[in-house]
DNA sequence: CGGAGTTTTGATTAGCGTCAAACACTGTGG
DNA sequence: CCACAGTGTTTGACGCTAATCAAAACTCCG
């Protein structure tokens, strides 16, 4: 509900660049030769306060957003008030790949740190998928993405237990943010409550807990302030994995 | 491996008329006056028996496919070799919608019951998307209506009991067939073994066989031959909510 | 230093898995 | 028509995973 600080407004320099990867470098600067006749989509810059909801299920969204820079996560709300969270955001993803052709969506996105994103119009945005074929190649290459981490993800929650649950969480996590070089020695930023990883997992905080204490007890990982360290990465890897 | 006889090769007459719902309808016959340009996609069909594995995960898929008539499933196997049943599919699906953009796609497909398919030329396919704007909207509210169910899955399975997600899974898939006017006096055709049933909803079969005489026995469901009929729907539906 | 949010720990219990055996259903060949 | 095999379902006994409840400890920030 509380309107965004004025800082988080200002224009956001990295964006639509370099860091966030290979899809918002196709959308803002189309790069096949046909796609001269379509301009690359408008857009406008917006921020988030962590803990902030900023898209809410059903609400009519007024563009296609685009995170640039800090965590956020895509949920759903059950009748009787509890949370699923169905995927984690991380710069340069897209807030719900197939929400792009869509103007309402079925979930809510909440930011984990104070965020910024990138809203494009959707009409521009529709347009150059349709007109550049380089753009409608990356649109399908990203909406195929995200249905095999749906598929991952429903294999783990039906079959898998808690311990292999959080670990495949932590690992896919590192290997996101290896793609984005933001995993130093092992160690990355985590801004996860455990909250959070239980309502990913399907388990109870308490539950998540226990599970992390038995990891740091193995010697797999270890939390300092909002970073974690894989200390035994093989092994991790077998754990969720195994069975 | 079986080839399939040769009754299941013959034309499909019922195909791409009317049966199949909206999505064969639009793609076999262009319907905005601007599609001229894109000719139909070029469809050939086919036919698998019962247990048939027809597609397998990450072998090329020569073309997007399209259930014409009987059931299959979409699934995924664990490194272990258990089963997770990410969707079943009813006559007039796509096999994946978002396969229809790829050459392999992560899961495999088996039939269910006898089944005729029809593989449509992708080429000519994802032209008839970018060139016919009635189409490329049909194909992305089906993404969209995939997407859905996926996040759906995710729920259930992370959140809900055993009880919770065979009831919902008997719902869900009464209310498609009901759309295929497939259903007569809260019965319809029920063609899954328990093994099914606990694959998809990530339970075991024994358990599965006990929450069904549970339901039988609170006068919920009847299962005569393959077909289920529902004898207490709202009761039925309060179950799939409930907590 | 106070207070809210978060994590940890312990005790108990519910839900579902596992194992094993019995039972039912269907189609096959004698 | 029966015997039999193969597949699928039901039932019981028991054990394990994770939920629940409750309280304590710890962290972060104002």
């Amino acid at each position: 509900m509380g309107q965004p600080a004025t800082a988080l407004d200002s224009p956001c320099t990295t964006c639509s660049v370099r860091e966030l990867g290979v899809c918002s470098t196709v959308l803002s600067r189309p790069v096949s030769p046909a796609a001269s006749a379509a301009p690359a989509p408008r857009q406008q810059h917006r921020g988030a306060r962590a803990r902030q909801t900023f898209y809410r299920a059903n609400d009519a969204m007024d563009g296609a957003s685009l995170l640039c820079r800090g965590w956020g996560f895509a949920f759903s709300i059950l009748p009787d008030g509890r949370r699923q969270i169905l995927s984690f955001l991380l710069p340069g993803d897209f807030i719900s790949t197939v929400g792009v052709l869509k103007e309402r969506v079925g979930v809510s996105v909440q930011a984990l740190t104070d965020v910024r994103y990138c809203a494009y119009d959707r009409t521009d945005l529709i347009n150059c998928i349709r007109t550049d074929s380089k753009v409608f190649d990356k649109f399908s290459e990203l909406c195929n993405a995200e249905r095999d981490e749906a598929n991952e993800m429903v294999a783990d929650l039906g079959r898998r237990t808690a311990d292999q649950r959080v670990a495949r969480l932590i690992l896919s996590l590192m290997t996101r943010l290896s793609v984005r070089k933001q995993v130093r020695d092992n160690a990355f930023e985590f801004p996860l409550r455990q909250q959070h990883i239980a309502d990913a997992t399907g388990v109870t905080p308490v539950h998540v807990s226990r599970v992390f204490t038995a990891f740091r007890n193995a010697g797999l990982i270890e939390i300092k302030g909002r970073f974690l360290k894989v200390l035994n990465l093989p092994e991790l890897r077998r754990i969720s994995n195994a069975r």
